[in-house]
DNA sequence: CGGGGTCTTGACCCTCCTCAAGGAAAGTGG
DNA sequence: CCACTTTCCTTGAGGAGGGTCAAGACCCCG
């Protein structure tokens, strides 16, 4: 694999700290493979052969059971997905396609589970990233249970325009049917539910969405920490 | 705290490879209590002081906002909860109130975070449960969004009766209400799904479940592992 | 034998899904 | 650059799943 990537990867939160001499072994076993869109990289169930980290485009993570979809997460650089199966050895609970033209870096899980066991900076690392990950999913099944569809959309909305440094008005970053699916509903229901928040000074156009009324909008939302925060 | 206990809690997966030393360190700032049924033990938001041990009786891990609250696990003996917070030194995610009589192992944040720092067998065997509560947590959002509660319901009693060996006949372990909040449905919805179930081959009488058709209630549930299996 | 909780049942209603069709974008090939 | 195709989004009508409210049955425990 190309060195002009390392630095980078390197300056992941999972591999920071780690010896420099562990880092490149692990660099030596991965390797970079460009993907067009809608790409299946990963069918769940499948065993772990890969750590994934997106360099560049993005990844959706999905699931599927009885004929049935739904989209689980949305993977985007620059960061790594599936960590737990690997660190596991267990079979990957998730699928992964790529949404746009996406460069990816694969290295073997073996690599992964050997240095984990000889470098304790990087097993900290890890730990740190496996308890985020964890956390979020607590966090997501809280939204699922405790609210409706459309405070689950409200607060969507909120966390998006936290991620553009809360700007009035901001662009949607994933597509509507993809967004639905990620907020457990039909993309019919979003459509509603769209319309539904106008009532708090939501407008939407296209991928625009504008925030006339933020206090508004807010009182209905009612955004926790524990469960909004993505950072904690 | 008194030894009496160490040889049980040295048995869980968590402690089982560590240091003698390490893990009498961990003891030594630890303490036993004993609770009535009821009480709450931890309430989210607040900051993660102690990973807790349950030795005896269960704990119900729960959510709520706005006025709305869901069981979203309950805990038995012997295992630890709040692991990652408690890693992360975090907020707690979740509540914590005894279900029954409970005695429970209290051991300081700090103490844990200061063991993983020097024993790499315990860093070890800490992101192995991680990698495994985050799984579960995977594992029930799927449940959550891809299926009914008619689903969700008759894949639980599958579950259940595995752990009760395949027995056509067992217990439930939780009070229906809390069963309910669990899988994400108010009591009432819960009454009608068991009734649901007669179709398939399942009699309820209070807290005794028989599965009389177990080919049924298979092919309804179509229970798969990459969601009902809790070991993987 | 009360009295508190839980569980069940019924009636009603609201949320959300399904199905179907029309419209808006966006990519494709001439 | 423009028709064509495809995909996505929206809108409407109808219906199923699940929530709410209220009342009664059951059950456990003092």
């Amino acid at each position: 694999m190309p060195k002009s990537h390392f630095p980078e990867i390197r300056e992941l939160d999972l591999f920071q700290g780690m010896q420099e001499d562990h880092f490149l072994a692990l660099m030596r076993g991965a390797y970079v493979q460009n993907f067009p869109p809608q790409i299946e990289l990963i069918n769940e169930g499948d065993p772990s052969d890969f750590l994934h980290i997106v360099l560049s485009g993005s990844v959706d993570l999905f699931s599927t059971w009885n004929r049935r979809e739904t989209s689980m997460a949305t993977v985007r650089p620059i960061s790594t997905f599936i960590l737990a199966a690997t660190i596991k050895d267990a079979p990957y609970l998730m699928s992964a396609r790529t949404l746009e033209k996406s460069r990816i870096v694969l290295v073997p899980s073996e690599d992964v589970r050997a240095v984990f066991d000889i470098d304790p900076v990087f097993a900290q690392a890890i730990v740190t990233e496996l308890a985020q990950c964890y956390r979020s999913v607590v966090k997501s099944t809280k939204d699922l249970k405790l609210r409706t569809s459309l405070e689950r959309l409200a607060n969507y909305l909120l966390r998006q325009q936290t991620r553009a440094d809360g700007a009035a008005e901001f662009d949607l970053l994933i597509e509507k049917r993809r967004l639905a699916s990620f907020l457990g509903m039909t993309p019919e229901n979003l459509s509603r539910a769209f319309k539904g928040l106008h009532a708090y000074g939501v407008m939407v156009e296209g991928i625009k969405v504008r925030i006339s009324n933020q206090r508004d909008l807010e009182r209905f939302a009612k955004p926790s920490p524990l469960i909004d925060d993505y950072s904690t």
